[in-house]
DNA sequence: ATGCGTCGTTGATGTACATCAATGAATAGG
DNA sequence: CCTATTCATTGATGTACATCAACGACGCAT
């Protein structure tokens, strides 16, 4: 059986909740105004802390499995994670990266349909589905507040479905290092620089292509002087406006 | 300028508001429980029914352009529609086929981001963008039924990423028809010979293939005996099981 | 330190699908 | 009714990307 003890949670294990030390973490979270709490007031917002879970997810552990019971939803609060859907002989397609702020675990049906993964180590607040639905009643301007998120995402899976159908790998990868950095801009955090925490793998899953093209492809554009290949996964969009270019298909 | 006799509209010219001879159509609204409507009484759907246009649009007519002012939303109640987007050397990537009860129009920024038209003569309800935000607000079950919707749609474009990122042309085929033919049934028409109104190019801009592999996939999965190509773009699905098969990737 | 698995890169080769092209069938417009 | 497009199909050829393969760099565990 499964133990709560942080220290025993094995490589590639499901993450556990940890336990709580701070009386409401909520009231410090720096990123609420990304989140969907950020429809909440102050005390309105102590309404989700009193169901909340916080928990950490180490580099490649299992956050939601495909089929699995939809029982809980999740808020984003530090690191990145995966979310992927499979085909039954392995072959996988990302279906986003998701960052701070971002949600997760919205459902119709009773199952999850997809999988999520941390990609580096990460934090997320856990809530029950239920109760969250709960809320969402009680507080119009949330569901509103969710709403808006899943009409944005809806608009990004749209033109994810352009890059996926209609553009080649030079325009996927500029599209992928643009999206990058304008999501980190978006969260105050470096847009030049563009920190890249996935691998060439889960990027080539991400935009239907191989690693090894993927990353002839950072070759290609590095050559051309378009980018530049820095330790630790940051990438400097060294011709944005090149980038830009190439991203919609001129 | 534009004149409201229908008789006036051309061929690819912008649909325009069909004079209302019926006190409410919504009413008799026979698809009212596929719809965003199915979440009012009787009585509440004439509030929609006082703010709703009944529009005819014709084959190939636009009723959406990318980049226009995102002023009204729309019901689809009869026909086919088809949502694209373009990249600006014209390649297209369709995002989507709408049927009879589908919402179309929702959309974060001011402007549409995308592109819809008649695959087919259709006809639409198109309701004033502002007046629907504020009966959201007045009816949040409305709102709720908004956010299945879009919640639907988001798993469905997750489905299509699968589909675009890592399916060949033969599974895209297969999970197409099957789409279409589960589509079909959900709205009470017939589910095996499947009504496929769309032409093989508009099929290749959903799949990410152009007309020829489309046609050639069709005349292979014929030869096989899965299918059978009828009059009238009606297609036969001969042998569902192993379509089913092929779409999975098995 | 040493060995081992993962990751990124690059090269050689293969192939699924695109492109170019031709033709007949279906459809619309005068 | 007849002609002009558009549409579907099939063949020949080209190519972007996948696949197969090799290797060095790195991180991790012993």
């Amino acid at each position: 059986m499964a133990t709560f003890d942080v220290k025993n949670i094995g490589h590639l294990r499901p993450a556990v909740p940890r336990e709580e030390v701070m009386p409401s973490p909520c009231a410090a979270c720096s990123i609420r105004h990304l989140t969907l709490c950020a429809a909440l007031q102050e005390n309105e917002v102590q309404e989700m802390a009193a169901i909340v879970t916080t928990m950490e997810v180490g580099a490649g552990e299992p956050l939601i499995d495909e089929g699995q019971p939809a029982v809980h939803v999740f808020n984003v609060t530090s690191g990145a994670i995966r979310v992927y859907k499979l085909l039954i002989d392995g072959r996988r397609q990302m279906t986003g990266f998701l960052f701070p702020g971002d949600f997760l675990g919205l459902a119709n049906e009773d199952t999850y349909a997809y999988s999520a993964e941390a990609v580096i180590a990460s934090t997320v607040c856990r809530f029950p589905r239920r109760k969250v639905e709960a809320l969402l009643v009680k507080y119009p301007k949330m569901e509103r507040r969710l709403l808006s998120m899943a009409s944005h995402e809806l608009a990004a899976a749209q033109e994810q479905m352009l890059l996926l159908g209609r553009k080649n790998a030079r325009e996927k990868i500029a599209s992928f290092l643009l999206m990058l950095s304008r999501r980190a801009e978006q969260r105050g955090l470096a847009a030049d620089p563009v920190f890249v925490p996935m691998s060439r793998n889960d990027i080539g899953d991400y935009l239907g292509l191989t690693t090894e093209t993927v990353s002839r492809t950072f070759s290609e554009l590095k050559a051309k002087g378009a980018i530049e290949l820095l330790p630790l996964g940051k990438v400097r969009l060294a011709q944005r406006e090149r980038l830009e270019e190439i991203a919609e298909g001129a």
